[in-house]
DNA sequence: GAAATTACCGGCACCGTTCCCGGTACGGTT
DNA sequence: AACCGTACCGGGAACGGTGCCGGTAATTTC
């Protein structure tokens, strides 16, 4: 690593205080027109950079933004493309960091960034996160935080989420009108608030259609393909199995799209099946499997341009919480009755 | 923000000096086992923390690695997951920046990686990049640099990559083994590197075996399902078109299956369809596609291990090469003739 | 022509930490 | 009593940059 240019080399070599090279580099007040360009002039041939660490020492900021995210699927790369996107935009720099679903992780992560003294947190939990002291810690240090996707519910701050509630309404309220009565669903881990909030809208919907719930049908597995396999083989196993799968995300659609076929049963005709997130290879598959899409990218968008007011507003912001509709797209694998609406 | 604890403020509330302070929390020589204690009993309950960027202006390191990817893909992602593990191992934090393919924002985010005083660079070139001034000047500044995944040639340095060649060759003697003898290759844009290498794979199997190189079977497009589908649907509509196809992703797979199965032409009967990366994708569709994997986690892995090595190692390494060896799965897309070995 | 104003530059302190060196107090040696 | 060694601590500089204040010379003001 070579030695950078600094401000006293230009000063020495033009017989000037690092004061007048500061002042001429940076147009301030105070500096002949003359100085000024020679200064410049200098600067431009050694390639003078200002030195970032000893700026950050003095204004108390690094311009970087902690990142932390349970792991990096479609979803979550996606988000993270459009938080980058929008801070690179501001002058900031992004540090991600996995947790890899495992919460000692989550406060490795949380530890590193903080004494790495990024400006503030934009933060998505993992599913092992159960207790939030880390999360506490950032807001004690009065560290701007804002949380995102996987949001907690009694922490307070600014927070970007989908209407989870609403999804699970849309996914159920399909199946109930292509005509499906028993419906099952696949949820996530038992703490997990959007996994939580679309089964709250699946229940609703249920209720509200009439339908009675089945407490055989809510299953609660891990975010994962062959969990999900292996819970839709005893689902159909059941003597009065399901005629229709809400599954709370596309890999986990997946899983029970293998089980259903391994059993030799027809979607849409033998059951229906909803997946959640709108990946693209639900579009890929045969049958094409129905999805709700949350809109990650400008999720993620919105979240970092949340994150940047915030910044910029320097003081206590009420905690806003920015709510993203989401939109089913209907398939093959749940639709019986054609749609008016042309599907995607 | 808080205004953190320092040294300084142990120092005075123990009418020490900073330095006897300094020297009692790194457990340094002349230093009294009594004020020592008092020191660090101090620093916990004030849950002092050494400000990393003071430490890191003195020391002219930051612990951070840039990373700069063309995108954040199945396969990048995976590739970075592994570089965090190993780097976050090893002490080090990641900063992750995306060129989207373009070579404009590459060379923003190497600016400001560089002003950012990253300790290193690990890099994966977009497939715009053609001119490569900005890796060069990292080089310049003697900033420790590994290519990975997307090497280039010309640049003298530690790489990681996979063994393109290779892959090309499993892929093409495969669809030859199955009898195929029109085989086509949907190939990246023309300056890219593995694109190239595994033509070249193709190109020499082709000729072992005494196949005729048909130059309109050989097609440059963009990374990108969309183009895949077009150049498949010319591909498909030639008066004397390919019985297979060796696309360079399996996003093109994919492209390149919507056009088949378009068409009314069935895999592997009528055409032959091999893809690489091995992604999930590749076994859910139906048919399956044979796909060659190219190990991307170990490969990042590997990346950051040779990366802090060469930290460590202080001064001029030789520049190492590490070559991963791809290898094919073989699923219904391409399968004519049972193999003896077990599918995947 | 003395005073006030202006234009321009340098010195110093500071951000938080470590390193090098010098100093003091105390005990033991001769 | 003079000397040496050891144990412990503090002062100052340095990393690279900025802000404040004070100073000097030239120019303007009355």
């Amino acid at each position: 690593m070579e030695k950078q240019t600094t401000i006293k080399d230009i000063a020495i070599a033009l017989r000037l205080s690092t004061s007048t090279v500061s002042r001429a580099l940076r147009d301030a007040h105070d500096i002949k027109q003359d100085t000024k360009k020679a200064v410049k002039e200098l600067a431009e041939k050694l390639d003078y950079q200002p030195n970032k660490l000893a700026l950050s020492l003095l204004n108390r900021q690094t311009h970087t933004i902690g990142v932390i995210i349970p792991n990096l699927d479609y979803v979550l790369s996606t988000m993270v493309k459009g938080i980058d996107e929008v801070a690179l935009e501001a002058g900031y720099t992004v540090m991600v960091c996995q947790s890899d679903e495992s919460f000692g992780r989550e406060i490795v992560n949380t530890k590193r960034l903080l004494d790495s003294l990024v400006d503030g947190f934009i933060v998505s939990v993992s599913s092992e996160t159960k207790v939030f002291e880390h999360i506490r810690k950032i807001q004690q240090k009065k560290i701007p935080l804002v949380l995102f996707d996987r949001v907690v519910n009694n922490i307070d701050c600014p927070k970007v989420r989908l209407d989870n509630v609403a999804g699970g309404i849309q996914a159920t309220q399909h199946l109930v009108d292509q005509g499906y009565k028993k419906i099952a669903i696949l949820a996530g881990p038992e703490n997990l608030n959007i996994s939580n909030k679309r089964m709250e809208g699946y229940l609703q919907t249920l209720k509200l259609n009439g339908l009675k719930v089945d407490n055989r049908f809510i299953i609660h597995c891990d975010f994962n393909q062959q969990y999900a396999y292996e819970a839709t083989k005893e689902l159909l196993a059941m003597r009065n199995p399901p005629d229709a799968i809400f599954t709370i995300s596309d890999r986990m659609a997946i899983g029970a799209m293998l089980a259903i076929k391994e059993k030799g049963l027809s979607m849409p005709g033998d059951i229906g099946l909803v997946g959640f997130n709108n990946e693209p290879v639900t579009s890929l598959v045969s049958p094409s499997i129905s999805s709700v899409e949350m809109y990650s990218f400008e999720m993620g968008k919105a979240t970092a341009k949340l994150f940047i007011e915030m910044l910029h507003s320097e003081d206590a912001m009420q905690p806003a919480e920015i709510v993203i509709k989401p939109k089913i797209f209907v398939r093959e694998s749940s639709l019986r009755i054609p749609l008016k609406k042309t599907k995607s």
